[in-house]
RNA sequence: GGGGGCGUAGCUCAGUCGGCAGAGCAACGGAUUUUUAAUCCGUCGGUCGCAGGUUCGAUUCCUGCCGCCCUCACCA
C-alpha cells in the first residue's frame, strides 16, 4: 500500500480519527498559516456530511461540485458576505462597451465613465494596483489608487483576478500613456470561486478547451473571436437567402421516417404516442413539401444528427443550410452558391477571398471551376468508363476497395471518392452525376444514367450539394423501393409514402442545395478540427465514474 | 470499430535505465504609486488517469480499464 506516500507532508492525525489518518474529502488540511488545528471541517454538501458522520471511507466518494473550490475564495467569499458586499447582486450599474470608451478616447478623457467585465492580470504596487478589464468588445486598463478609493481600500483584496466587476471612473491614461480608468467607485458584480489558468500559455489542451468552453472563451480572445466569425457566417447566409425572397422556416426533428440522405439516425421514442421516432439525418424532405404547399422559395438553418463516426471533421451533430427555390434548377443553384460566396467574402472576409486552409491558399471569390463527375472519373483512372462495372470492379480491387455485395453505383462511387476527391482542391464544382446514386435528383433529359446534381469541392472536403429536385412521384417511389432493397441501418425501413404523396399534389420544379456551416466556417476562418467551430462538440462524459472508479477534481462539472 | 500516441500540481511542462516527486506561471502572506509576462521576500499545493500484477520497493516494468489526440473505416 502506499498509505506512507500519500501522507506526505500532514503532519497530524484528522481528528475524526480514520484508521489511516487522513479523511480527503472530509477533513481537509489548511490552507493558511495560523497557530492552532492543521485540521478543520470545511461545509460540505449534505450527501457528503451524512457520509462522513460515519467517516466510512469518503476519501474516494466524490462530493459536491463546489467542495473544489479553492479555499482562499471560499474564504474571501464568506468575508464579503460578512460585510454585507454582495458578491452575486440582482444589478449592478450598466456598463459601456469598452470598444467604445477607446474609440471616443480623445473626446471623454477626463469624463467619468463605467466599464464592466472580468480582472486580470493584477499588478500590484502598495497604493497603486494595475489590472486589466476585459469584455466582449476589447480590454482596457484599470488603476486603482488608494486616494481615489478611500471605501474601498481595506477590502481591495477580496476582489480579484478573474472575478466579474464594474468600475466607474475617470477615463485618462498612465504615465506609458496607456488608456486607463481611474476607478473612483469598483462594483462587484459576480465573484469568481475558481482563479483562471495560466496567464502566458492558457488552456492549450484540446480537450480541456472543449469540455470548458467557457473557460477557453473568457481567457482566449481568439477563441472569442473564432465564434464571433462563425456567428456572422450564420448571419450572412441568412442574409443572403432573406435577400433572395427566401422564406426561413423550421421543419420537424423527430421525424417518423428518417430520409433526404444516407446516414445511420438515432433513435428515440415517444412515450405519449408510444411511437419509434429519429432525430432528423436531413431536413429535405419536409423543406420540399412545402414547395408543394407554394411558398416557393423556402431555407432552414438547423441541426442535423447522424449516429455515425467522429473525427477532426465530423460531429454528430452539426449545422446544416438547406434551400429549395421553384422555378429553378441545377445551373440557378449553382449561380445562387456563387452568389452567396461572394457575398461571404465581401462580408465577413471584409472584401478579401484568399483563406488559408490546411496549409494551402484557397480563393472564393466566384466563379469557380466546373467539371464533370464522369470525366474527372476517366481523367484520373486512365480512362475507365465510370458505366463499364467489371473494368470498374477490377480498379477497385486494385486500389484495395471493399466490394462484397456491393452494387456497381457504390463501388464505382468509392472508385470515385479514393481517386478523385483529394485532388479537388477546388473550389470547384463537380457536375452530372450518376443517376444511380441520386435517389432525388432529377434525370438529365440529354442522358438518362445523369442526374442534375452538383457538389462543391474544397480543399478535397465536399462542402455543398444540390441537384434539380426529383417531383416525379412515380419515379420517387420507385428510386425509394431500390433503396429498401439494400436493407442496411443507413436506408430508410419503410417507404416515405407521406412524402410520395405529397409529389402526387404537384411539386414544381425546383433547385435545392444544402451547406454544412461547420465545414463552411472551418473554410472561412482556415481551422483544422470540426471541435474548433462547435461551442460544445460531444465528448464522453467525465463526471460519472463506474464503479470502483474515482471521479477526480478534474472532471468538469 | 481497427492501428498508433498521450495522461505527472489549478495551468504549461520537465523527470525517474525501479529507490524520499520538480520547474515556471497561477494561488496565499508580506513589501512596493506607473506596471502591463511588473519586481522582490516567504508559503501552500501531487493517490504521477483508474484497478490489478511483478518486486524488498512501482509514478517508472507488465496486464486490464477510463479519457483525449492522430490515423483508417463510415460520413457531410
Amino acid at each position: 500500500m502506499r498509505a506512507s506516500k500519500y501522507r506526505r507532508g500532514r503532519r497530524a492525525a484528522c481528528p475524526c480519527a480514520s484508521s489511516t489518518g487522513v479523511c480527503r474529502s472530509v477533513c481537509l488540511p489548511r490552507t493558511d498559516r495560523g497557530a492552532g488545528p492543521r485540521w478543520e471541517r470545511l461545509p460540505r454538501s449534505p450527501i457528503l456530511r451524512a457520509v462522513s458522520n460515519r467517516c466510512a471511507r469518503p476519501a474516494r466518494t466524490k462530493g459536491a461540485v463546489t467542495d473544489q473550490i479553492a479555499d482562499d475564495r471560499r474564504q474571501k467569499l464568506d468575508k464579503l458576505r460578512e460585510l454585507s458586499i454582495p458578491p452575486f447582486p440582482p444589478r449592478v450599474p450598466r456598463p459601456e462597451p469598452i470598444a467604445a470608451l477607446l474609440g471616443a478616447l480623445n473626446e471623454r478623457k477626463g469624463k467619468t465613465v463605467v466599464a464592466g467585465g472580468r480582472l486580470t492580470q493584477l499588478r500590484d504596487f502598495g497604493k497603486l494596483r494595475f489590472s486589466h478589464l476585459v469584455d466582449r468588445s476589447g480590454g482596457i486598463q484599470i488603476g486603482f489608487q488608494r486616494e481615489r478609493l478611500p471605501d474601498f481600500w481595506a477590502n481591495r483584496k477580496l476582489v480579484e483576478a478573474n472575478d466579474l466587476v464594474v468600475i466607474e471612473g475617470e477615463l485618462g491614461t498612465s504615465q506609458t500613456g496607456e488608456p486607463t480608468i481611474w476607478a473612483s467607485r469598483v462594483v462587484l458584480a459576480s465573484k469568481a470561486l475558481r482563479h483562471a489558468p495560466e496567464k502566458w500559455a492558457g488552456l492549450v489542451d484540446v480537450e480541456q478547451r472543449s469540455r470548458m468552453r467557457w473557460v477557453d472563451l473568457s481567457i482566449h480572445e481568439a477563441a472569442r473571436a473564432q465564434f464571433m466569425r462563425r456567428a456572422s457566417i450564420v448571419r450572412e447566409v441568412r442574409r443572403y437567402f432573406d435577400g433572395l425572397g427566401y422564406v426561413e422556416v423550421e421543419t420537424p426533428i423527430l421525424q417518423p421516417i428518417f430520409g433526404g440522405a444516407t446516414a445511420r439516425p438515432f433513435v428515440t421514442h415517444h412515450n405519449a404516442l408510444d411511437m419509434q421516432l429519429y432525430l432528423r439525418i436531413a431536413p429535405e424532405l419536409y423543406l420540399k413539401r412545402l414547395l408543394v404547399g407554394g411558398l416557393e422559395r423556402v431555407y432552414e438553418i438547423g441541426r442535423v444528427f447522424r449516429n455515425e463516426g467522429i473525427s477532426t471533421r465530423h460531429n454528430p451533430e452539426f449545422t446544416m443550410l438547406e434551400s429549395y427555390e421553384a422555378w429553378a434548377d441545377m445551373r440557378d443553384v449553382m449561380a445562387r452558391v456563387e452568389g452567396l460566396f461572394a457575398a461571404l467574402c465581401d462580408t465577413v472576409l471584409e472584401g478579401r477571398s484568399v483563406v488559408n486552409f490546411r496549409g494551402r491558399d484557397f480563393d472564393l471569390r466566384p466563379p469557380f471551376e466546373k467539371r464533370g463527375y464522369l470525366e474527372l472519373f476517366a481523367e484520373h483512372n486512365d480512362g475507365l468508363d465510370w458505366f463499364d462495372a467489371p473494368r470498374v470492379l477490377r480498379r477497385a480491387h486494385e486500389l484495395g476497395l471493399k466490394t462484397e455485395g456491393l452494387p456497381h453505383p457504390k463501388f464505382a462511387n468509392d472508385v470515385f471518392e479514393a481517386t478523385v476527391e483529394h485532388a479537388l482542391q477546388g473550389p470547384i464544382f463537380v457536375h452530372d452525376y450518376p443517376v444511380a446514386i441520386c435517389p432525388l435528383a432529377k434525370q438529365s433529359p440529354d442522358d438518362p444514367r445523369i442526374a442534375e446534381r452538383f457538389e462543391l469541392f474544397v480543399a478535397g472536403m465536399e462542402i455543398g450539394n444540390a441537384f434539380s429536385e426529383l417531383n416525379d412521384p412515380i419515379d420517387q417511389e420507385r428510386r425509394f423501393l431500390a433503396q429498401l432493397e439494400h436493407k442496411d441501418d443507413e436506408s430508410p425501413s419503410e417507404l416515405d409514402a407521406d412524402y410520395v404523396a405529397a409529389l402526387e399534389y404537384g411539386m414544381p420544379p425546383a433547385g435545392g442545395l444544402g451547406i454544412g456551416i461547420d465545414r463552411l466556417t472551418m473554410l472561412l476562418t482556415g481551422t483544422e478540427s470540426i471541435r474548433d467551430v462547435v461551442l460544445f462538440p460531444l465528448l464522453r462524459r467525465q463526471d460519472v465514474a463506474a464503479p470502483g472508479q474515482t471521479a477526480t477534481g478534474e472532471a468538469a462539472p
